[in-house]
DNA sequence: ATCACGGTTTGCA
DNA sequence: CTAACGTGCAAACCGTGAT
């Protein structure tokens, strides 16, 4: 039978993702560091969240505890550093909006990724402009990406890891450009499991049923596959199909809640201990609250033990303070928590982690008038939520904390622990040495 | 039975 | 020296009480 070629696709989804982008960031400042096993770790020093691909080759999972590894460490000589939000954010924007000049279309879609769409440009060669891409974030940032084009942003994310896992793209690959026999080629080699949204529980599900490679789910029916799976799998299947499910998004949606938790450097098991962090908690999710111009009618508290020290009796709870009025102001939001806080706080156990979650977010201008409310309180309110917009921006320019609540307490023996991060090298002139 | 709800679990990146 | 395991989001799920 012959060989149809698909039609040709009418949309070009570009997504540009970093190559390792935390141990990267970490090498354009430390050149010797090329060459060399690096891991970057998470908060508290706890796990593995960036490898070089040195560190790939000793088989190192993605999330592995940083502790198991110490032995392999020592003997390959692996280098790990801390996280350094401060220096991968400032990169990070700075790639994006280098990007930005590629399309008038960007989504960016986590720190080191974003999807650009080409398909105004439908006289280039898009494999071209994808290395003209990779050249300029080459040169102007000292980052290395690559580049994935299909017609749908999960063929795209299929491209690019294409892109990455084989040399003779050279970083490049355009799924658009593929005969129907080649893309067949590559899809039966690919893992079902590295298709975008199908992770590590649902890819042996698959398995089972006989679905193994990309190619598989591709020539599956959806239908039957929506039944025993969810509405999600439709899409992922269609996606891979060439028709768009899931659209561009350029502006950031509006979260529906934000969440700040964060594990302490050592156990904490004193209520001041836990209130400080709570409050700290709190006002990093009320920026972001104030970021996305929402206003938020339940705090959410919890606190738990360590899950994974069977020596210990486990304790975690939480709760949920509804806000008599919804509001993006600091200052309620820390009495609430701490509130809340008193409530499930137990004495006699060890704490690992506290968080907070706002939710019942609406936007700032359909602010709920309370039935009682005068105007004048209304006028209180929006005072206040102007005040708040000053303190993020004396913060946003000093430095995050110039400006905070006591309750955040100064001392903060609770901090995370990061044994070796580096200089602020973008962002903090104190933290850099001349020699 | 069915629905709305809230809290909990699952899953992904 | 020891002990040590991230975060943020949405969707699915599930039990409950009201209708």
């Amino acid at each position: 039978m012959e060989m149809l070629n698909p039609p040709i696709p009418n949309r070009a989804i570009a997504l540009i993702d970093v190559n390792n982008f935390y141990v990267s960031c970490e090498r354009v400042f430390n050149p010797k560091l090329e060459g060399k096993p690096v891991v970057v770790l998470s908060n508290n020093d706890g796990c593995a969240v960036a490898r070089s691909n040195e560190v790939k080759a000793l088989g190192i999972k993605m999330g592995q505890p940083w502790f198991q590894l110490k032995d392999l460490a020592r003997k390959h000589g692996i280098i790990a550093y801390s996280s350094n939000y401060a220096l991968y954010a400032d990169m990070s924007n700075r790639v994006m909006s280098i990007l930005g000049m590629f399309s008038p279309e960007q989504e960016i879609y986590s720190i080191d990724e974003c999807f650009l769409d080409l398909s105004g440009f439908k006289r280039l060669n898009h494999t071209d402009y994808g290395q003209q891409i990779r050249q300029r974030i080459k040169q102007w940032i000292g980052l290395p990406v690559c580049v994935g084009i299909g017609s749908t942003k999960t063929l795209a994310k299929l491209a690019n890891h294409l892109a990455k896992k084989n040399p003779e793209f050279n970083g490049v690959c355009d799924l658009n450009s593929f005969s129907l026999k080649r893309q067949t080629d590559w899809f039966q080699r690919i893992d079902v499991g590295e298709i975008w949204g199908i992770g590590r529980r649902l890819a042996p599900k698959l398995h089972e049923i006989g679905i193994k490679t990309a190619w598989d789910l591709k020539t599956a029916s959806p239908s039957p596959l929506r039944a025993r799976f969810s509405v999600v799998m439709e899409k992922i299947i269609r996606e891979i199909n060439g028709t768009a499910c899931i659209e561009l998004e350029e502006l950031h949606p509006t979260r529906k809640q934000i969440l700040s938790s964060r594990s302490f450097g050592v156990p904490v098991a004193d209520l001041p201990g836990l209130e400080e962090s709570v409050s700290l908690y709190i006002n990093r999710a009320a920026e972001k609250l104030r970021r996305q111009q929402s206003i938020a009618g339940v705090v959410y508290v919890y606190i738990r033990t360590s899950p994974f020290n069977p020596r210990q009796r486990y304790y975690a709870n939480g709760i949920a303070v509804p806000l008599s009025m919804q509001t993006d102001n600091t200052v309620p939001l820390t009495k609430a928590a701490l509130w809340g806080l008193r409530r499930i706080y137990r004495r006699g156990y060890q704490y690992q982690k506290a968080g907070v979650i706002l939710s019942e977010l609406t936007p700032q201008q359909y602010r709920q008038l309370n039935l009682f409310e005068s105007t004048s309180t209304t006028e209180v309110d929006k005072k206040s939520t102007k005040m708040m917009n000053i303190i993020d921006q004396i913060n946003a320019r000093m430095g995050r904390g110039t400006i905070r609540l006591a309750s955040e307490g100064f001392k903060q023996p609770w901090k995370m622990k990061q044994g070796n991060k580096s200089p602020g090298y973008t962002t903090k002139w104190e933290e850099l040495v001349c020699v």
